[in-house]
DNA sequence: GGAGGCGATGTGACCGTGCGCATCACCGCA
DNA sequence: TGCGGTGATGCGCACGGTCACATCGCCTCC
């Protein structure tokens, strides 16, 4: 492998111009840059990482704290967030939790710090992990994907709150007023800000709330639900707070002898890649996941290089209208 | 952040026998390893990485080549192997294939070896792939996720012949006797696998083969083709190399007036989580895809540490009987 | 015309490890 | 008693970069 000397020695300067030149310093003459970045070129020459982290202290290294891999969403920004990270020259080290304890929380941080990660991002959506987190003062950029803009750290979310208002608005215009909400686990972010924007969808509507059931995402709970509900009459539609919850549901009042949407219209959210193929096609609410892992990265990295953070907005949410509801009898 | 030498100062000896102690060097009396341990313990010593990555050419760095995120199968096996990766001290930089032609293949190869990886992990299926490894003569182990053994690299694969075998002689006992198969692309090998296992199962059983369809594992691309196959009268269950065609070849038989199971049987392959939840729950074949990651990095692990491979044989594939399909009316 | 500033480049030290070799005490054996 | 072997440890360097500082023309300004 060559060395910078080995190049330096090729361009007939001394290593340090080859470093100032790999490091667009000033002042450098354009015709020796050139020269040397000849001669970088006919070495294939690479900067050794290994050595810059040693001297600069900067491993070039991005965390991601998760504690929900296996849900389509986070998975889905992860692969962006890797993508990414790696197109900057970064590589990234993730690290699931085990669960959401204080502990758990402050150990995983830690192991990412003796990994000497440069930054976080943060995609473990429960509110304590955020209170233990700023309770922490960690010394490294971190950037989460869901909590809400203004706590500690930088924070990256698609709107919510306006997807699941959009979601619940499309069940009052079809004529529903009885609608229940199948919401995420209690501490989760996303969770209440899918149940904000459901309460404030009715809320403009002057409808009446009924209190939501607490599910945990998986379609195993939707699936139970459904089969205890179908003993309610009391409402007509169900808007879950993701994807997985709501084709459980169906299943659910389908073994209960509930029709959707003829008894029951049920919309979701999150719009996974078998959202329009089970029965009935699901009404949901489209979220861009990779583009928030992108720009969970950008953040950070212009954190990192201590720049101005431009702050785009993220991707408005996206109502997809499919069969599963319908309007009123 | 305290050095090798802050720990030798204080237990009292040379940086080198630290050294020694951290590399578990034999001939270090076990009075002076303790002082030194005792000494790490009360400085919260930890190596650090690039200073020994600078020294060793050894990042400690594990590349993914991967060309199927997306799908729940490698999804599921990268997470494990992150973790897997993670506690075995290595970190993990995910390389995504844009297109598997040899000329990208090639250029993401490099791109690893220039990033310095001690190890590559190929979940990247196609036949080809492993043909313009093989012609690569890479100078870094690797292990790949599904190659037949017997291949170049290691490979760590679950018996996909045997689940396909599995799913096709279950509806061969339901006693259908024409029974269509919905392959994956071409190139790829899980694709071949599952074919042969269909195959074999079919000649096992004396009956027909049909021609397979070529799909791409897409739902879209399952809904299209139950939409074209219903107007074939030609067979009475398929099996589906995945359970995303599967779930869209119901819709699209449903789409053309025909009823799952009652007048076609499906069987899917893969046992994704909702596999469960749809209508019908589906019948298929399941793999355990995080064990599949943790052996594949054992695997490389010991390749790396020029270890014998002892080669654990992979979980066996099993099948799940749901709803959709029955017994041949 | 000389002092001072600045742009372009070179020199040497240093970051935290692991490795080769040297050192030293001690033991066994002829 | 002297010599070779061995186990335990230390010394100094190398790995491949970056950083602080030195050097050296050349231009400007009073």
């Amino acid at each position: 492998m060559p060395s910078i000397r080995d190049v330096a020695r090729l361009a007939g300067v001394s290593h340090q111009t080859v470093s100032r030149v790999l490091n667009d310093h000033p002042s450098i003459r354009e015709e020796t840059k050139q020269r040397v970045l000849d001669a970088i070129r006919q070495l294939d020459y690479r900067p050794n990482q290994a050595a810059r982290a040693l001297v600069t202290s900067k491993l070039h290294l991005i965390g991601i704290l998760s504690a929900s891999v296996g849900e389509f969403g986070p998975t889905a920004s992860i692969a962006a967030i890797e993508e990414a990270a790696r197109v900057e020259g970064y590589s990234v080290t993730n690290l699931n939790l085990p669960d959401t304890s204080p502990e758990a929380i402050g150990a995983a941080v830690r192991q990412l710090q003796r990994e000497q990660v440069d930054g976080i991002v943060v995609l473990a959506p429960q509110v304590r992990v955020f209170h233990v987190l700023r309770g922490m003062a960690i010394g490294i950029p971190f950037v989460s994907l869901q909590t809400a803009s203004g706590e500690a750290g930088e924070s990256v979310a698609p709107d919510q709150l306006e997807g699941a208002r959009l979601a619940t608005r499309h069940l009052v215009d079809l004529g529903h007023a009885d609608i229940l909400h199948l919401s995420g686990p209690q501490d989760w972010i996303e969770a209440d800000s899918r149940m904000r924007g459901y309460l404030q969808a009715l809320r403009e509507a002057d409808l009446p709330t009924i209190p939501p059931i607490r599910g945990d995402w998986t379609a195993d709970f939707g699936h139970y639900a459904g089969r205890e509900l179908a003993r309610r009459q009391d409402f007509t539609a169900v808007f879950a707070a993701n994807d997985l919850m709501a084709i459980g549901l169906v299943h659910g009042f389908r073994d209960a002898g509930l029709d959707v949407p003829r008894d029951v219209s049920v919309v979701g959210f999150d719009d996974i890649p078998v959202a329009a193929h089970v029965w009935p096609p699901l009404t949901t609410v489209h979220i861009d996941f990779a583009d928030l892992g992108r720009r969970a990265i950008a953040r950070l990295l212009s954190a990192l290089r201590a720049e101005e953070a431009e702050a785009p907005a993220a991707a408005a949410p996206a109502l997809v209208v499919r069969d599963s509801a319908i309007a009123r009898r």
